[in-house]
DNA sequence: GATTTACGCCTTTTT
DNA sequence: GGCGTAAATC
């Protein structure tokens, strides 16, 4: 296969380039990963560089997995040595797993995910005694992940950042980093900072990298933060070959430290960097680039640079507002269900800004039998059962790991509660010691009841066992053996429903499959811990999936055909959060971008001035996203911009808050009757009315009337709305409930 | 000491 | 509407 034959002028440009650095400014969906790609095949094909001499890193570990796919494809399989394509993480933990111990930590160290590190931070207030209302544990670790996303060390924290609580909060980021360290443990954010640290102090462990991983590629630069790029830094000193790709307009990570400076300092980083743009789009139509192009040009921190495509202009964009939430799932999955008899290849994505919005359309796709996948809700590595057990296993391997030890301590119940822990973690604390070290010292304890002490005694051995066990046996066999010790699987059986065990009894049993399996393509336990602890639920991201709900952010170097951009509202999209701070704004119009540039054939937009929060109806109407105003009106149908059942405040700007009172949502068509007993008024008010009365002879639906439907049984159409070229019915079922649907395709039945 | 119930908080986005 | 913590009860 020629490897070059594929690309355009500034694709092979950018593949052929030699050594010595360059930037490559990629737009979405100009073939940037398929340049990486190509560009690794190439180094390798010509001899340029040894696989084994280069490194070639992503954001997620699905990125990674994709390109060694790809590399694989170009190449073939089965050469000696493959090239090492990773995630920035992941590629720190490797490095981490074989020098760590030069700053004093051991190799088998844990890594702290979110949940950990807000465990950690709790039992650090708890101990102190200080009120968690005054120091939300969120908060908290939010500041200290930001300043160790800005290389902002413990002990200038407060000179850095100096506020009320600066010195409380530079207290509490030491006492952290303390504890994680008595706890052998690193969090993600130190993952990058200890190699950093490793690399910078070690110039022997710095050479050997730097000559290991001659050829550096970088993937979605525009998201690095102040590690990643030291990190980078340090490792392409020497020989310089960094490529990296990117794109301003596709920065989304700001929240987590990534400096979009990076990328457009790259030519001073790096001197002498040859800058490459690929501008032509070989993903979406005209008018899907056109569209999200006009709204990212609102933009004012940006190189500005203009895709074009060759592909067809294709259909208009279209735009739906909708009276809830929920009719706003049900229009589109309504759509969906079209799109999917149309093309039953089509792959669709419904997007959203908040996981939280997630709930309806997974509703309603299961009502409609449609078949989905969810991206990042609750993840399989997070669901509680297999956290347990995988605290079990960092509990065996580095005993020390304090969170974990006291997460399984006394689940499943073994009589060791509150008052017996809380003594050890202050035994622990007073001497400064990990908790296990306390467990074996406080045995004796003549503060505990006997009953304890024989609790706690009977853990111990227990415990001591697993370490015993975890040097020469599988993780996998480890696993086993503990859930049938501890009678994991019964304790699970009598707390919770039948149904709800029997899923998590699945769960565990997934999860001991893929610790064997693990074991079996020759990992050790803490690859697979590893692997475990930096997975995301976006890997899991079935290709074949024909339909997949997910964030914004999630769905970021995906395509799919159609993509709905769901919940267009202030304060959703942009997020209320965002909304003030301009560079926020910017990000998050960046984000809008992302989002509308995933769609290959068709992009559709929704909105709803009705959307519950916090399950109750809101008292102020939502706007329509001022993202929806950015549009070019000609290129999108059905743009219901103006909220006609909102009485405006005269002195409201945008961006304030406009009250409507509860006459709001009578005032149109689309009122709809909120209990059975309104609902019994309703009815008996159209049939009498004239609606009642059908077209004479006509089949044409109109409301009032009643129809049948094949699967919903019998009903009564309550509101018929035009949408673009079809019509859009509510119907009240006597079996099934209010149903929203399309009359073009409902194949109803008048009656 | 464990289990059940009430209440309050909440929502960005992720490795 | 849902989850986790805190009080109340067994």
């Amino acid at each position: 296969m020629d490897i070059l034959a594929s690309l355009n002028p500034q694709q092979r440009l950018a593949v052929e380039h030699g050594r010595g650095p360059a930037l490559v400014l990629a737009g979405a969906g100009s073939g940037k990963t398929r340049v990486i790609v190509h560009r690794i095949a190439y180094l390798i094909r010509n001899g340029a560089a040894r696989p084994e001499h280069i490194l070639a890193v992503t954001f997620t570990n699905k990125a990674a997995q994709e390109m060694r796919e790809r590399v694989h494809a170009l190449l073939g399989r089965g050469r000696t040595a493959e090239p090492l394509i990773a995630t920035f993480h992941s590629f720190c933990v490797r490095v981490l797993r074989r020098e760590i111990h030069r700053i004093g930590y051991k190799r088998d160290f844990s890594i702290y995910d979110t949940d950990d590190q807000r465990r950690l931070i709790k039992q650090i207030l708890e101990e102190e005694r200080r009120p968690e209302k005054e120091t939300a544990p969120r908060e908290i670790l939010g500041r200290i992940s930001f300043a160790k996303n800005h290389n902002i060390p413990a002990a200038v924290f407060a000179h850095r950042f100096p506020s009320a609580d600066a010195d409380l909060l530079q207290h509490l980021y030491t006492a952290y980093n303390d504890r994680l360290r008595r706890a052998n443990a690193l969090d993600f954010d130190d993952l990058l900072l200890k190699t950093v640290d490793v690399l910078e102090r070690f110039p022997e462990v710095r050479d050997r990298c730097q000559e290991e991983y001659r050829f550096i590629l970088v993937d979605e630069y525009q998201d690095t933060n102040r590690p990643q790029y030291d990190v980078l830094q340090l490792l392409a000193g020497k020989h310089q070959n960094v490529f990296v790709v990117g794109d301003e307009d596709q920065s989304i990570y700001k929240f987590r430290g990534a400096n979009i400076r990076n990328i457009l300092n790259f030519e001073k980083d790096f001197p002498g960097a040859r800058i490459i743009k690929l501008e032509q789009n070989y993903r979406s139509t005209q008018t899907i680039l056109d569209v999200a192009g006009a709204v990212v040009a609102n933009n004012t921190e940006r190189k500005g640079k203009t895709l074009w495509t060759d592909n067809a202009r294709g259909d208009v964009v279209t735009c739906y507002r909708s009276h809830s939430a929920r009719s706003e799932a049900e229009w589109i999955a309504a759509q969906i269900r079209t799109a999917l008899r149309e093309g039953p290849d089509s792959r669709l994505a419904i997007l959203y800004r908040t996981n939280a919005l997630s709930r309806n359309f997974e509703d309603v796709l299961m009502q409609y039998g449609i078949p989905f996948v969810v991206v990042g809700s609750v993840g399989f590595f997070n669901r509680m059962e297999v956290k347990d057990l995988l605290a079990y296993l960092r509990a065996a391997y580095n005993p020390e790991d304090d969170i974990a030890l006291l997460r399984i301590i006394n689940t499943p119940p073994r009589g060791i509660g509150g008052t017996t822990t809380e003594l050890l973690t202050r035994n622990a604390l007073d001497k400064g010691v990990p908790v296990c070290q306390a467990l074996r010292e406080s045995l004796q304890d003549t503060r505990l009841s006997v009953r304890a002490q024989r609790a706690l005694a009977r853990f111990h051995e227990t415990l001591d066992g697993w370490i015993a066990k975890a040097r020469d046996v599988s993780a996998g066999a480890l696993l086993e053996e503990i859930i049938a010790q501890v009678g994991y699987h019964e304790m699970l059986k009598q707390r919770d429903s039948a149904q709800e065990a029997a899923d998590r009894i699945a769960n565990v049993d997934e999860l001991v499959r893929a610790a064997y399996e693990s074991g079996e393509r020759g990992e050790s336990a803490l690859d697979f811990l590893d692997r475990a602890s930096l997975s995301s639920e976006l890997d899991q991201l079935d290709a074949n999936a024909r339909v997949a709900l997910l964030t914004v952010h999630s769905a970021k170097g995906l395509e799919f055909d159609v993509v709905f951009l769901a919940g267009m509202e202030e304060g959703l999209f942009p997020h209320f959060q965002s909304r003030d701070a301009k560079e926020d704004l910017e990000e998050e119009r960046r984000l809008c971008y992302v989002g509308m540039t995933r769609a290959r054939r068709k992009l559709f937009l929704t909105w709803t001035p009705h959307r519950r929060r916090f399950g109750q109806d809101s008292e102020t109407a939502a706007l329509p996203s001022r993202f929806l105003k950015e549009v070019p009106a000609e290129l999108v149908e059905g743009l219901e911009l103006e909220t006609p059942y909102t009485m405006m405040d005269k002195e409201s700007e945008y961006g304030q808050e406009w009250h409507y009172g509860k006459a709001g949502r009578s005032a149109d068509d689309t009122e709809q009757p909120r209990s059975l007993a309104e609902l019994r008024t309703y009815l008996a008010k159209l049939q009498s009315g004239k609606h009642g009365a059908a077209a004479g002879g006509g089949r044409q639906l109109k409301t009032g009337m009643r129809v049948r439907h094949a699967q919903f049984g019998e009903g009564i159409i309550l509101s018929r709305e035009r949408t673009g070229n079809d019509y859009k019915l509510t119907i009240f079922f006597s079996l099934a409930g209010r149903k929203t649907l399309m009359e073009g395709y409902a194949k109803l039945q008048p009656l």
